[in-house]
RNA sequence: CGCGGGAUGGAGCAGUCCGGUAGCUCGUCAGGCUCAUAACCUGAAGGUCGUGAGGUUCAAAUCCCACUCCCGCAC
């Protein structure tokens, strides 16, 4: 088919690469490069990469509300529209120029965890699975009809990185068994069931610092989710100690949140979290063992956000 | 020229402000103790202190200059 692809992160990648794999591309729309990186280099992103490597056309329009913009995307005449992760809303002009107008690829298993990111969201929120839906797209956020799912599990050790590698390949694969179906006529498009409808909100960055207050738990599954960007930290001494890898265990004998017990424990509102990977800033990261031969800090510690 | 941290035996760090014999926690090796041990005791090996036939100095890990590499923030 003749599609036009829509999307910036490694996440979008995959599945242009799955696209690319099978159909004609003929253009490729993805955000502008960004001043990012050390020093502020101007950075085109992964997909824009790609697409040079490949010779195939590549748009950055900062917004599509210019009437030359919307003139251009339909202009392109193609079958079909693919978007993962784009970073714009499309306007109704665009969903609706092509003959089958524009398919989304969507991290989560809708309604749960519409919008911005749903990935983290669904392991931040401790959801035992997650998947992909391909999903029609209509004017709202993330509310079109579906048309296929895959469902994938979130182990205890899963991170917002691991999932989105796997989340990325089952993109590739949804995408090119829903496109063979769209071509036979043969895909069925599904409202989206009215309960259990949930958001997922962007992530802030200061999300990631830690309270103790909560139970072991939930920070388990909130430095799972944040990892690897924000990532997730408490202070001490004036520093900043990020926690790349943690598991909630039980804890003898009741002591205030934040209290440093063995093995690098760290009291919760409910039950231990034992710290197994940790990094200083402008350090790498260690195991527990070898960051307190370098790093003061004995039991009875007691950490809290303020230093 | 976006901001900041870092480079010191095999690992992680201190020492740098205020130049003056290179130190700590481990690891390694040998010996001892022990029924035994990843435990304990004793001893040993191992370092051009990132690079520069640089600058200053009686003397530089430390102060000055240039460079390389790593990392955090900023998304």
């Amino acid at each position: 088919m003749k599609t036009v692809f829509m999307g910036t992160p490694d996440f979008a990648l995959a599945a242009l690469k799955a696209l690319h794999s099978k159909h004609d591309v003929v253009c490729v729309y993805t955000q502008p490069p960004r001043p990012s990186g050390r020093g502020h280099k101007l950075t085109p992103s992964p997909v824009q990469q790609y697409a040079e490597e490949h010779n195939i056309p590549v748009r950055c329009p900062p917004t599509f509300k210019p009437q030359e913009e919307k003139d251009a995307f339909a202009a392109l005449n193609a079958d079909v529209a693919v978007v993962a992760a784009y970073g714009l809303i499309l306007p109704k002009a665009c969903l609706n120029a092509f003959k089958y107008g524009c398919i989304n690829i969507h991290g989560s298993l809708l309604p749960r965890w519409r919008g911005a990111a749903p990935i983290q969201r669904a392991i931040m929120a401790g959801d035992k699975e997650t998947g992909v839906t391909l999903m029609q797209m209509d004017a709202g956020m993330d509310t079109g009809d579906m048309l296929l799912t895959k469902k994938i599990p979130i182990g205890k050790k899963d991170t917002s990185g691991s999932v989105f590698d796997k989340m990325a390949v089952l993109g590739g694969e949804i995408l090119l068994e829903g496109l063979e179906l769209l071509e036979q006529g043969r895909l069925i498009a599904q409202k989206q069931p009215q309960n259990g409808i949930t958001h997922a909100a962007k992530i802030a960055k200061e999300e990631g610092l830690l309270s103790f207050d909560l139970s072991a738990a939930e920070l388990d599954c909130k430095i799972r989710g944040l990892l690897p960007w924000p990532g997730a930290w408490f202070y001490h001494n004036g520093e900043r100690i990020s926690v790349l890898d943690a598991d909630p265990v039980e804890l003898n004998g009741s002591f205030a949140p934040g209290t440093v017990c063995k093995n690098l424990t760290i009291a919760c509102g409910s039950g231990g979290l034992k710290l197994n990977v940790l990094r200083r800033d402008g350090k790498k990261a260690l195991p527990a063992e070898e960051f307190l031969r370098g790093f003061n800090l004995p039991e009875g510690t007691v950490l809290n956000a303020a230093v």
